[in-house]
DNA sequence: AACTATTTTTAGATTTGTCTAAAAAAATAA
DNA sequence: TTATTTTTTTAGACAAATCTAAAAATAGTT
């Protein structure tokens, strides 16, 4: 498979999978900033290579084989970007466009080492879920901070804003990947959250809590 | 820089290298096994973009520019290779191929932020030195185990063979990337040599000595 | 249902990297 | 030094992925 086919299909496959019907050949080309008469030459080829169910102007699903040979890349890119992260220390902002290169390097061997490697992580640094050697994901449920009650812990999977200042906030009060954080209180009156982050209690407002991604444990 | 430039700039640079003097198109060629004529058109554009001297018919040089360039893959090359061997647990003789996709992803940082988690290593897995971050190559002299005199001490940088057996007898006999070997004794019948691995001590033909890379200490 | 607007596809061109076959230059041999 | 062989380059073609412009199909509106 050409970078170009695997490009497209990691788009039908999240375009498809959040919105569960057919994809329309403007809405491709839009999130791959191409045009549509492009689009539809390469809607043939995928065709072609039974990757895809294609009936002229009618849209686009993915065949089984294509959902599994789009979650393989997405699961590349998860991996490389929990490597990026968690070994080679780079922000959860950076690693996107690496990743987006890294994704299509072709060794089924290398992928699963460096699973191994990295300790089989479920969730990416953003909190989506990685899908296993055999295209399985594992469902998590992902919240912000915020919709946790009181005495509640969840484990940071991820945040929704990535920007700088966000981040060196986290940095600042040791939120990272996989910290713990109890919800101690709750102020009604700005919505702000008493939380402990491993050992350390501190206060975060409302906006910090909507912009960090847990997981219940 | 395209892939294919990079890889027509990567061979250019080893067989300089290697010679000393201009390469022909041929030997180009028949390095990548592709046709002189595919040549031709490459070294026009690389000529073009200032990172080779070329004069029709009298072969090709690579410019400071050229050489700089290649170095940087050579190094993204081996450090990859480093990687697969010292992280991911590969043998040596399986990452070339995945290396050689790697060598294309671009991201100085990335390659800069790998060097130091790898520990800035100065050999890959095959003894081959890797430039610094600005193309600087410390030369190490690279000797065979057979070379050196008894009571010399070691390290193993590399492999000359790189066949399944022999790499299932170095780990047999723990023998590894950093290994420190002290030669004890040389059979002068044989040519086989008592070394001390780590702590143990062996004995070795002279057809392994003879494939295993080391430097002095 | 007929007209209009939007979406999608086709037709034909372009770029990149490759190829084959023929022409041109250089090297080698008689 | 001329003839022959080898090497290298040119000319023209092709596949992949893209584009523009025009045609065809579908959707929306009155």
């Amino acid at each position: 498979m050409t970078f170009s086919e695997e490009n497209y299909l990691k788009t039908i496959y999240h375009i498809t999978s959040a919105s569960g019907v057919e994809v329309s050949t403007n809405a491709i080309a839009e999130k791959m900033k191409t045009k549509a008469s492009s689009v539809t030459d390469m809607l043939k080829k995928l065709a072609e290579k039974k990757l895809i169910v294609y009936k002229k102007y009618q849209g686009v699903l993915l065949t089984e084989k294509g959902k599994i040979s789009a979650k393989m890349i997405i699961r590349k890119h998860r991996l490389w970007e929990v490597f990026l992260v968690n070994k080679l220390q780079f922000s959860w902002d950076e690693v996107h466009d690496i990743a987006e290169q890294l994704e299509h390097i072709k060794s089924e061997k290398l992928i699963n080492k460096l699973d191994d490697f990295l300790g089989n992580p479920t969730e990416d640094p953003h909190g989506d879920p990685i899908p296993d050697a055999k295209g399985k994901i594992n469902k998590v449920e992902k919240l912000v901070l915020a919709e946790l009650n009181e005495n509640q812990t969840g484990i940071c999977i991820g945040v929704k804003d990535s920007s700088t200042q966000f981040l060196k906030y986290l940095n600042k009060n040791q939120i990272t990947l996989g910290s713990k954080m109890v919800v101690l209180a709750k102020e009604e009156f700005d919505l702000s959250l008493k939380i402990k982050v491993e050992e350390k209690v501190i206060t975060v407002s409302n906006i910090i809590a909507n912009n960090l991604y847990v997981k219940i444990i």
